[in-house]
Order: structure tokens, then sequence, then C-alpha cells
DNA sequence: TCTGGGGTCCTAGGACCC
DNA sequence: TCTGGGGTCCTAGGACCC
């Protein structure tokens, strides 16, 4: 006899969004203002910041994330912007997924405010519960416990369930009849497709502005349009990789496994001054002390999570938006304050010989390795006494010593012991960057 | 009134090794 | 003397997501 293919079990795949989470968090940090405002804006920082979430009331009058606060502010000059704690997100976040993992066998954090959740083979568990009535349950769930609403969409895929959640959505404008803004919505098994032809391409999550503007400049806007071009037009148009997942996509399929969430692959900071920073000397001295911030910043997070990195990256990004970056990996991975400004320098150095003025900074690390606990403590601390010794200077200058890392140890143990405060950079750092002759004078 | 900050993934070319 | 592949690592840039 020949073997059957195993007839495939419908997964039951949830995907948890948090309605407006920025927007949510400033009420709940500040109950008496912004928990009493209806037209909440959260962002902004100086004339260049941008909102990261309105409150649904404020959407009304166009406002969306992204959007530069000035614009936001001339839409709906009654609105209020308000900042929010970075620290008060992620334990709201935390929250959240403590709750979802004692609900569901596997949690996948996708971001800050989403969750993806696999319920399949739950089915005995849940008592005969509809997979809606079980969504239902995990968005009260979530409420009581944390005081953030979520909405839920479920599907035998990320992709469908990510779709569906946009339905659930309390402004969900695609939405129709009763269950409009429900708050839960599942598209059963075998009505993916169906689904998906009611949609616009764009809405094909992976479909950015730039696929969309191709699509939409050869006749495709639609999930239907799509599929009837030839697939040979579409592999030429977007080569063989991405049509064929594009063409996946359009027809609901997405066999992307929900696994639980993996450690970080990069650290990063960055930062967008007030008004461009020059070419020469006073400006190039301003990105240096900005650098030292970043790399305080990226540092201690990079410790923070016990991890090292092989690679230092720059980007810098020109008045006229423009970005470039620069990268160095080293054999050693590093964890300290020290080798990263030193690594930064000379990347920054590179980056601004080409005399443009520099709207942004930013440093990042990537290549990780976990710490391993029991590090060689005997090497460290010879090497301390007598730099050098312990692994002689063959390629150049190192990265980092062993003074170095201990250095960054003592900073970060100030710094939990009395605040974020208790050090500042070497230089003073007033972020108002110096106002430079132009260019060419 | 121009466009934040934190990430992930993909592509493509060159170096280097087998 | 000329001519190959394939695999991996590194760097730069870009699209996309929340």
């Amino acid at each position: 006899m020949r073997d059957q293919p195993p007839t495939p079990v419908p997964r039951s795949i949830l995907l948890v969004d948090c309605d407006a989470f920025f927007v949510q968090v400033a009420r709940l940090e500040d109950p008496e203002v912004a928990g009493r405002t209806p037209l909440l804006l959260v962002g902004g920082r100086g004339g260049r910041g941008v909102v990261t979430s309105a409150s649904y009331e404020a959407r009304a009058y166009g406002i969306r994330s992204g959007m530069p606060m000035a614009e936001a502010l001339r839409k709906c000059p009654q609105a209020l912007a308000v900042p929010v704690s970075r620290a008060a997100c992620r334990d709201r976040s935390q929250a959240i997924r403590r709750t979802l993992e004692r609900l569901a066998p596997v949690v996948q954090a996708a971001s800050i405010d989403e969750f993806y959740l696999d319920l399949t083979g739950t089915e005995r568990l849940r008592l005969g519960e509809s997979l809606a009535q079980t969504a239902l349950h995990i968005r009260n769930a979530v409420h009581q416990e944390t005081g953030i609403r979520v909405s839920i969409g479920a599907g035998t895929n990320r992709l469908i369930a990510k779709l569906a959640a946009g339905r659930a959505k309390p402004a969900s404008e695609a939405a129709e009849g009763p269950a409009r803004g429900a708050g839960v919505w599942v598209v059963p098994p075998g009505e993916e497709a169906a689904f998906m032809a009611r949609l616009e391409v764009r809405h094909i999550p992976g479909v950015g502005p730039t696929l969309a503007t191709t699509l939409s400049e050869r006749g495709i806007r639609t999930v239907p349009e799509l599929l009837e071009v030839e697939e040979a037009w579409l592999v030429r148009w977007l080569g063989r990789d991405r049509a064929r997942n594009l063409r996946e996509r359009a027809l609901g399929r997405d066999d992307t496994p929900v696994t639980a969430s993996e450690p970080a692959k990069s650290i990063s900071a960055e930062r967008t001054f007030d008004q461009d920073v020059p070419p020469g000397p006073e400006g190039d001295q301003f990105l240096e002390g900005a650098l030292l911030h970043l790399a305080g910043q990226v540092g201690r997070n990079l410790r923070k999570a016990g991890r090292r990195a092989r690679t230092v990256h720059l980007k810098l990004r020109d008045g006229d938006w423009t970005t470039h970056g620069r990268s160095h990996t080293v054999k050693e991975p590093i964890e300290s304050d020290a080798a990263l400004v030193r690594i930064g320098h000379e990347l920054l150095r590179g980056l601004r010989e080409r005399g443009r003025p520099t709207r942004l900074l930013g440093l990042g690390v990537s290549g990780l390795l976990t710490v391993e606990a029991d590090r060689g403590t005997e090497a460290t601390q010879i090497e301390l006494a007598l730099p050098g010794l312990v692994h002689p200077a063959a390629d150049g200058p190192r990265p980092e010593t062993a003074r170095d890392r201990t250095l960054s140890a003592l900073t970060d143990a100030l710094q939990n012991r009395f605040g974020d405060g208790a050090l500042r950079p070497a230089r003073a750092l007033e972020l108002h960057p110096p106002r430079g002759k132009p260019p060419h004078a």
C-alpha cells in the first residue's frame, strides 16, 4: 500500500493586536489629564516629531501615526499631544504577554503591541467553545489583567489572522453589519481566498508603498486583478521569489509557523537633531558628543541583554534625507561603551568626509552572541594589570580591553543604583546643534 | 509642515576558500 | 595558461512593519 499524504489539520492562529497601544498606555499612566482627553496624540518632541499613535477620536480628523505632529495639530488644534514612557510601554507589553502565555501554548511577540497565538490542537481543552468564543475570553482576560483593550483576528494562518484583526478594530471601515468593530473577527477554514478577494493589494502585509506603486503602474490595484496576471509577467517584474510570495499571499496562503519569541538580532539607538548639523569641525565635535550618548544607550541595552556584538553599524542621514551607513566587524565580540565609541568614531569620520549637513545619527550592533556565564575571569584579571600581555596585539589595536568592560560594568552599577542621570558623558550634551555657515560659504 | 525610533528581512557584489 | 563552480563572510542599501 502506498503512504497516504496526511490530511493537513487546519491551524487555529490568532493575532492579538492592541488598540492604539501608546494612547492606552499614556492614559493609564496619566489618568487625570491624558485619561480624560478624547483627542489625544502620543509622540512629538520638538518641531520634527511625528505622531506615534492617535486616539480613535483624533483619527476621525484624518490623523494617522507617522504623520508629522505639526500637521496633525493643524488638522485638529484642540488635540492634546503628550509623550509616553518607553519603559511603561514595555512593562504593559510584558504583562500582556504573561497573560497570553497562560492562555495559549505558543505565544510569539511580533512587536511591542502584537502577539501571535497558535491554538491548534486545543479544541478539547476549550470544552467545545468556538474559536470566536475563545478569542473573546482572551480579549476580556487581557483587559481585566492589564487594563489594555485588544482586537483579535483569527484564521488558519498568520496572514489571515493579521488581516482579520484589522476588521475587528473599533474604527474598522472594512467591517460591515452588526459584527463591525466587535473586537474579534474569525475567518473560517476554506474561506481564505474569498476573504482576500475583497482586498486591495496594498492591504497585503509586506506590500508597502513602493511595491504598491509598481503594481498600480501596471494597472493592478485589487487582489483579483493581481491573480489574473500571468505568473511569468509577475516574475519578470518582481523576480522569482517575490512574485511567488506575493501570489501565495494574494490567495490567502501562509505557512509561516508561530514560534516562541527569539532574542533580538540587533540593538540600536538613533537621534534626529532639531536642526541639521553643518559640516566642519564644530559640527563634528557636536556629533562626537551625540555618539557618546548613543554608545551609552546601545551599550547599556546590550549588556542588560547579556550579549556581546561582533558588528557595529553607524548611520548618518543627510539634510536631504539620503541615508548612508558604515559598518565594521571585529573578531572578538565587544560589550563596552568605550569600544562602541572607538569604532563608531572611525565610521563617523568616514561618513562625515562627504561634507553634508547631518540630520540624524544612529549607532547599532548586530552579530550578537550570548555571554557565557563562566567567562575566563583569570585572563581578565591579568589583563587588567598588564594590558596587552594576555593577547599580544598581533592584529593592530584591540577594539576592547578588559579595562573597558570593567568600566562599563561600573557605570551600569551606578546607573542601576542612582538612576540614569547619575552619569553624564564627559562632554556637556545640549542637543541643539551649532548653527554653522552653509557648506559653500 | 516635510518625514521618529526601534526593529526584521532581502539583495547584490566582492573577498576568500575549497 | 586559462577556466570553472559553490559556500561563507562582510559591507551597503533598501523595503517594510509597528
